[in-house]
DNA sequence: GCCGTTTTCGGCCCGACTGTTTTCAGTCG
């Protein structure tokens, strides 16, 4: 059973305690301990309880003896006598002055000691009135700062993340805009939207150009299209705010310099410091610009990204695994594994048409696929219940077979089109074809559309039904989430991953970017106990068969690698793990 | 507070930018 504090939680109350002690003003090194435990407990997967049941906290990146007892306090008793005191010192109620900006640990505490001020309403009013300007390390500029960013703040402006798949779209229209400017030798994307994290704060463009061409590039970037305002604009360094909300910046390094600055500025921040640590010990110090012999002061210049790791020892990194992780330690002892490609793909398992929602007639869909180089798709038109999507009575799956028969016969040395349907998971977990039916696809793909609210304990229990299905080979976009509309479905997802392993059904990361579900937590999760995947594009149109990519991303974050993927695998071997599994099945 | 293919003690990423400074502190990424 998952407990009421999740790895998440405990991530938060160490961030916090980061946050306090450096308002207190302890040491900057004890406190960068408690920020690094916060992103490992961020980024780590595995069950919590479990660790600390098997005495296993201290694998966990940064976590040594005081902070494993923290750790223990906290998941025995829910509460951490160390903050309890610590808030007595410096309360709480203060980080919310860390979220305006030109607040950081040092004004916040000379704006309490000063004027007591503790909150961001104190804060604003002492700004009205002019009495921040006098304080030691205020003065005019940062007092109308302030004043800026807490009216940005209440109007919440600040820091909004967006999805990986609208960033992406901004992205391709900044690139084709700049594809034709003199000048540019390299262009790539890099931050967050390069390590293709499902959410991108800003968009970072890093271009290689002589410095002669600086100004022409900056200029052609400036004139975009949709382009809101010119934050900030330099020799190197160019920050615009488009139309919609995103930032996006563009930095410009010499060619010769290529590779330490795309290292940089790709991220992420706990990567990079990790990574700097590690060029430490080899007298190596790295920043944007080169590595530093620290002894002899001399400049290793990387024009390519391979030569800053390759220079430190290590296997190069792809940006997906750059969070701060296992990954150098792992690029050190050459030990990182083969992730998944989108080459990796043979086939697309989840594929909508004009029978039902999709937006193109099946051919059309098909022939997309055969451009892709699909060896097999799967066609999951949904099922009859499924009113608002045109489901399929048995009487229209039987013309859509035959439509489909003739399809395969026309493209027999190009494609096989499977027999497939998305049959919907009643509320009560049991499907909307009946058993005879369901026996007659080639694969069935179950999935969860409607009362997705019902209360936990009912959720769980009807998809560990719909999966335990003798019939269901795979479940769709699981957990039901949707960017910017709906959260993932309350559910015990460690028992239904469970059960999903037990049962070999296969888990879909759906990679649609307005899904992207499951999400790379979750995948790790499952993965680690025990699950395989596949990955689909739930295209209902042609264009987002090419979405692939975003799901494959998303696979490569939590580190999955071929022999995870059931779709990357040939036909044969494809519906082998099928049979394999419905055999047991039927054996029952 | 953590950590170890030179260390169980003595280190702990690096730089840009801005504004307040008289040589640098604070914030940000």
């Amino acid at each position: 059973m998952e407990g009421n504090i999740d790895s998440n939680a405990v991530a938060e109350i160490f961030e916090r305690i980061a946050l306090l002690l450096e308002i207190k003003g302890e040491d900057r090194f004890k406190i960068n301990a408690y920020r690094r435990v916060a992103e490992s407990l961020r980024n780590e997967t595995r069950d919590i309880y479990a660790l600390y049941k098997e005495g296993r906290l201290k694998e966990i990146p940064g976590v040594g003896k005081a902070i494993e007892q923290k750790i223990c306090e906290l998941l025995e008793s829910g509460k951490l006598e160390f903050y309890e005191k610590l808030t007595e010192e410096v309360p709480d109620k203060l980080l919310s002055l860390y979220e305006i900006p030109e607040m950081g640990p040092k004004r916040i505490k000379t704006v309490r000691e000063m004027l007591g001020i503790e909150t961001p309403e104190e804060l604003e009013r002492a700004a009205r009135e002019g009495k921040l300007k006098d304080l030691p390390g205020f003065g005019p500029k940062v007092e109308r700062k302030i004043l800026e960013g807490i009216k940005a703040f209440k109007e919440k402006r600040l820091s909004s993340r967006f999805p990986l798949g609208e960033a992406w779209k901004y992205l391709q229209v900044i690139l084709d805009h700049m594809k034709n400017c003199e000048g540019i030798i390299a262009i790539c994307p890099a931050g967050s939207l390069r390590r293709m994290k499902e959410t991108v704060g800003d968009l970072d463009i890093l271009v290689a150009a002589e410095a002669e061409a600086s100004e022409k590039i900056t200029n052609t970037f400036t004139n975009l299209g949709i382009m809101d305002e010119v934050i900030l604009s330099g020799p190197t360094k160019t920050s615009v705010r488009l139309k919609g909300g995103l930032q996006a910046d563009l930095r410009i390094v010499e060619p010769a310099r290529w590779g330490t600055a795309l290292q940089y500025f790709t991220g992420s921040q706990q990567h990079n410091i990790l990574l700097r640590e590690a060029a430490l010990k080899k007298n190596l110090s790295l920043s944007e610009y080169a590595l530093t012999d620290t002894i002899s002061g001399v400049e290793i210049l990387c024009p390519k990204e391979e030569d800053v790791y390759g220079r430190l020892g290590m296997s190069w990194i792809p940006p997906e695994l750059r969070e701060g992780t296992a990954e150098i330690k792992l690029a050190l002892e050459k030990k990182l594994p083969k992730l998944i490609e989108t080459e990796d793909i043979k086939g697309d398992l989840q594929i909508h048409s004009n029978w039902s929602d999709g937006k193109r007639p099946l051919k059309e869909m098909v022939e997309k696929a055969c451009e892709l180089g699909r060896s097999y798709i799967l066609i999951t038109d949904h099922s009859q219940g499924l009113g608002v999507a045109k489901g399929l009575t048995p009487d229209r799956l039987t013309q859509q077979w035959r439509e489909i028969d003739e399809l395969n016969e026309m493209l027999a040395d190009k494609i096989v089109i499977l027999k497939g349907t998305e049959v919907e998971v009643k509320a009560d977990g049991s499907l909307d074809y009946d058993y005879e039916l369901l026996k007659s696809f080639d694969v069935v793909v179950a999935a969860v559309h409607s009362n997705l609210r019902q209360d936990r304990d009912q959720l769980t229990e009807r998809y560990i039904r719909a999966i335990s299905h003798p019939l269901v080979h795979i479940l769709a976009h699981p957990t039901g989430r949707l960017f910017g509309s709906r959260e993932e479905a309350e559910a015990d997802w460690e028992e239904i991953f469970q059960t999903a392993a037990s049962t070999g059904t296969l888990l879909e990361i759906n990679a649609h970017p307005s899904r992207l579900d499951l999400s790379e937590k979750r995948i790790r999760q499952a993965f680690n106990l025990g699950c395989k995947f596949v990955i689909s594009t739930d295209a209902h149109d042609i264009y987002e068969q090419e979405y692939m990519f975003f799901g494959v991303a998303q696979a490569r974050r939590a580190w999955l690698t071929v022999e995870d993927v059931a779709n990357a695998q040939s036909l044969d071997a494809f519906l082998g793990l099928i049979k394999k599994r419905s055999g047991v099945h039927h054996e029952r």
